[in-house]
RNA sequence: GGGCGUGUAGUUCAAUGGUAGAACGCUACGUUGACAUCGUAGAGGUCAUAAGUUCGAUUCUUAUCACGCCCA
């Protein structure tokens, strides 16, 4: 019976509650593993469609080798993303008018903690609705009491080893949120600036000195002029003292590599404690560092008394105005610069002096680059590699403390007088102090956590249970495949590698699969405020997740941006009804698909045809599945079930289900339904829902197992080659060609015509007299002749053979004529080119034989086509 | 400034050292007892430009142009 309509709706969410129900996403013990984590994302998150993208990848790896007979585990969570998660819980407690300073630190965290329990789901159920397969009993989360004792043992490990630290040092600082954050998380971005030319006078003299900078706000933490040595302008003032406008100080002039001649006026103003290079060089030559902000950015009491307060855009009008007033503001120039943004507040960053903690990344990546260089991790496309070394060869210390509540707090512990215990509780810091001190003493925790990516840094064994040994451990790591977007190789993929070669002493994924970016149709980056943002979860509404997922892996090249619009999930929605349609057909005939079919017991050539098709489908697509070819294996698949299955073996099909041959019939009704059994097994890592829909509807599981989830992919792995076969292609080719033959003389395809075969090979006889009924059927041929009728006649040549055409109503010969025409001309073009080549010596005594006699015979069946045609050419005169 | 990548049919993309394929779109026609979310057929490309290597280059090399991304 017909299943109807397909509803895409009802039904993925039905398959979804099964699988969960019956605990499918579990793995199951088996000889091999195979496993992946997820990258885990922001529990605020909601999915768009890089999320779909990154995930759908890794549900079809995880789904074929559950197929596959793997213990597959696919390890789901999302991280705790401190900033984010704290903002948003304090714009929810701002909106009920709750200050979180007056409620205080505990009470704050509890409120985040209430929020996640209540909101920090949402991006997990939208994944199921995409059809993901994570083991979800295994859901973790980067604050869980376990990830968290983990990433407490991390840090005091790190500590021991020297390779955490505390310094004072500039750090990138957001003044929104106050707290630092890592060079990663600072974009520059490239803006339209004024560079000012402001003339410091010299100490006792009546000569000037003129200095360039986009940021005059911040002399008032200048302590020195640096000229370039080679700049001759400047010799004669080296040694001597500027004097700062408004403030007054004294600041030497020096020589300095950094200053460069050709920028600005050629002197540089130095502030030490407000710009990463002069911070280096005042270390060069012994500058005061002085700062002027407070951590809000506004004018600390290091200045005039007249700028305290002020926020620093106020401070640099006000500068402005009273340099103007001074007369010594000479010069203002438009120019373009990098100007730091921080990519949560989309603030301008501070360099800002203070003291924060820092991992020894340069020691660390050393061993991370070595798994790389041998290849026992391995990047796909191969090139990230290359962003991963560049990366790790400039590796800069990383700042790993924030100045938050939501996060891990560092486990560091202050004495009396600032001495550091690090420890992994708070009784084990005491005790530790009051053997140092050899009393007891009051200790303070410090009050800062930990960069949220320090614990995802941790992900691929702190999810397995790390640092407590288990099974999960042992078998799952490391893991097979890590799958994510290029656009975190630094933030995360680096420092899963660095902290799993210090801890586990194993690389924590043998290889890489890195994907791009998910653009709108026109190549746009996707983003709320371009309006562009195409909701997966909305194309999911319309056109169900099967679709979506076929067209994102369908277009899933390596190393191109996936370039997505609506017109081709719309083309995959389609792809599904045509499944669910041929499905119906199947039913309706009363095919079965539940028998097992001995190919070589098959007697019929079409069923053969199809069974060759099938395993060469599946061989390629599972080659492709391999390797990472997503984009391959959905095309083979496509085309072998659009075209070769529905629109030629079916329809070839028919003829027989439609005869009286009991024995065919049945032998077809075995094949179509076999066939279509292996197809939904083909598409399932693809297109879970609708192919285990049709598995369930058809009853196709087994006693032990019910479900599609788990069947078995391996089959048959022998591609067939034989003459039964070739003949269906000629079948299929002889349909064609007569189709075409007709369109072109606009002949109403729906009209019949007659055939003679009277001047073609015995062998060519044969093939038509043998599939009689299906060229008749398809074909639309009322009667195949074996002699020539005396009736008009137009002539078709097919591979080398003239076919005589008869029809029922006349048929203008002008046209057969023009066309045959249109084709001799094509065809000795292609020739002239061909025998050009092989006219060529060299060409005949240098290329490879193969290719020499492919041409040749080429040749020969061109020859032997153009002959014919000219022959019927001549004919029709 | 350093690095990576991309330019192929109207569009989005494949493939390939031996004159190029798919999907969508477009055009024409509708024979069909699964499907109009369909069927059949068709049109469409000097493979960014130039030079080199080669018997042969869309494919390899170099340069140029255009575009994108990352790092400083």
């Amino acid at each position: 019976m017909s299943l109807g309509k397909y509803n895409h709706k009802e039904v993925e969410n039905k398959i979804y509650s099964y699988w969960e129900k019956n605990k499918l996403f579990k793995p199951r013990k088996n000889k091999k593993t195979f496993s992946i984590v997820i990258p885990p994302p922001n529990v605020t998150g909601s999915l768009h469609m890089g999320h779909a993208l990154n995930n759908s990848l890794q549900d079809v790896l995880v789904r074929f080798h559950r197929m596959n007979n793997f213990e597959t585990l696919w390890q789901p969570g999302t991280d705790h993303a401190g900033i984010a998660t704290q903002a948003l819980v304090e714009k929810n407690l701002k909106e009920k008018n709750i200050d979180k300073n007056i409620i205080g630190r505990e009470k704050f965290i509890k409120k985040v903690w209430e929020w996640k329990e209540n909101y920090g789901g949402k991006i997990i159920n939208q994944l199921k609705k995409l059809g993901c397969s994570c083991d979800w009993s295994r859901n973790a989360f980067t604050m869980d009491k376990n990830l968290s004792k983990s990433v407490i043992k991390v840090f005091v490990d790190l500590y021991k080893k020297k390779l955490i630290y505390k310094s004072k040092k500039l750090v990138n600082w957001d003044v929104v949120l106050k707290t630092a954050i890592s060079d990663l998380e600072v974009d520059q971005k490239e803006v339209n600036s004024k560079l000012y030319y402001i003339k410091y006078k010299i100490e006792n003299s009546s000569d000037h000195i003129t200095i360039a900078t986009t940021r005059p706000e911040t002399m008032l933490g200048d302590t020195g002029v640096a000229v370039n040595p080679k700049d001759e302008r400047y010799i004669n003032l080296v040694g001597k003292f500027a004097i700062l406008p408004i403030v007054g100080r004294k600041l030497k002039i020096f020589q300095d590599e950094y200053a460069d001649p050709e920028q600005g006026s050629g002197a540089v103003k130095i502030t030490p404690a407000h710009d990463f290079n002069d911070f280096n060089i005042g270390e060069r030559h012994n500058l005061e560092k002085i700062n002027i902000f407070t951590e809000d950015g506004k004018i600390n009491k290091n200045a005039p008394k007249d700028f305290v307060g002020m926020d620093r855009f106020e401070a640099r009008k006000k500068i402005i105005e009273k340099l103007l007033e001074l007369e010594i503001l000479i010069k203002e120039e438009n120019i373009k610069n990098k100007v730091p943004y921080g990519d949560r507040s989309n603030s301008i960053i501070e360099p800002y002096l203070t003291e924060q903690w820092f991992v020894d990344a340069k020691k660390l990546s050393v061993n991370a680059k070595k798994i790389v260089k041998n290849k026992t991790t391995t990047f796909f496309p191969e090139n990230w590699s290359k962003t991963y070394f560049q990366w790790m060869n400039n590796i800069e210390p990383w700042c790993i403390s924030r100045q938050l509540w939501w996060g891990h707090q560092i486990p560091a512990w202050y004495g009396p007088d600032k001495k550091i215990f690090v420890a992994e509780s708070e009784k084990k810091a005491q005790s530790d102090a009051k053997r140092f001190y050899k009393k007891k003493v009051k200790i303070i925790r410090d009050p800062d956590v930990l960069d949220t990516w320090f614990s995802s840094g941790l992900w691929p064994f702190a999810t397995l249970g790390w640092p407590t040994s288990n099974y999960n451990l042992k078998r799952f790591y490391p893991t097979s495949v890590l799958v994510t977007g290029f656009d975190i190789i630094f933030f995360w993929v680096a420092r899963m590698m660095m902290l799993g070669m210090e801890f586990l002493k194993k690389e924590p994924f043998k290889e890489i699969y890195v994907h791009a970016l998910v653009r709108d149709e026109k190549g746009q980056k996707m983003s709320k405020s371009k309006g562009n943002v195409i909701d997966p979860l909305e194309l999911i509404e319309t056109y169900s997740a099967d679709a979506l997922r076929f067209t994102l892996l369908s277009m899933a090249s390596p190393g191109r941006d996936v370039k997505l619009s609506e017109q081709r999930v719309k083309g995959y929605r389609n792809f599904l009804t045509k499944i669910w349609n041929a499905n119906n057909f199947l039913r309706v005939n009363k095919c079965k698909f539940n028998n097992q079919i001995n190919p070589k017991k098959l007697s019929l050539n079409i069923n053969k045809w199809i069974y060759s098709e099938l395993i060469n489908t599946k061989n390629l697509a599972e080659n492709h599945i391999k390797d990472y070819r997503f984009d391959e294996a959905t095309r083979v698949i496509y085309k072998f079930v659009w075209n070769s299955y529905c629109d030629w073996y079916l329809e070839l099909a028919k003829t027989i289900l439609f005869s009286n041959n009991k024995k065919h019939i049945k032998e077809v009704k075995a094949t179509s339904g076999f066939i279509f059994k292996e197809i939904l097994i083909l598409l399932h890592p693809f297109i879970p829902f609708i192919t285990e829909e049709l598995w369930l509807k058809n009853k196709l599981g087994n006693k032990k197992e019910k479900y599609l989830m788990y069947a078995n992919w391996i089959k048959n792995k022998k591609t067939e080659k034989n003459k039964e076969i070739t003949d269906v292609n000629q079948v299929i080719n002889v349909i064609s060609r007569i189709r075409a033959f007709k369109n072109e003389l606009s002949v109403s395809p729906g009209s019949f015509i007659d055939i003679s075969v009277q001047n073609v090979t015995k062998k060519k006889q044969n093939l038509f007299l043998n599939n009689k009924i299906m060229l008749q059927k398809l074909g639309r041929i009322n009667s195949i002749f074996t002699q020539d009728s005396i009736n008009e006649s137009a002539t078709l040549v097919i591979s080398g053979e003239i076919f005589k055409i008869y029809f029922d109503k006349s048929v203008d010969l002008n046209i057969i004529k023009d066309n045959l025409t249109k084709k001799y001309n094509k065809l000795s073009k292609e020739i002239e080119s061909i025998s050009k080549k092989l006219d060529n010596r060299s060409f005949v005594e240098r290329a490879p034989k193969h290719i020499v006699e492919q041409e040749k015979s080429t040749y020969n069946e061109l020859k032997s086509d153009i002959d014919k045609i000219n022959l019927t050419i001549k004919s029709l005169k």
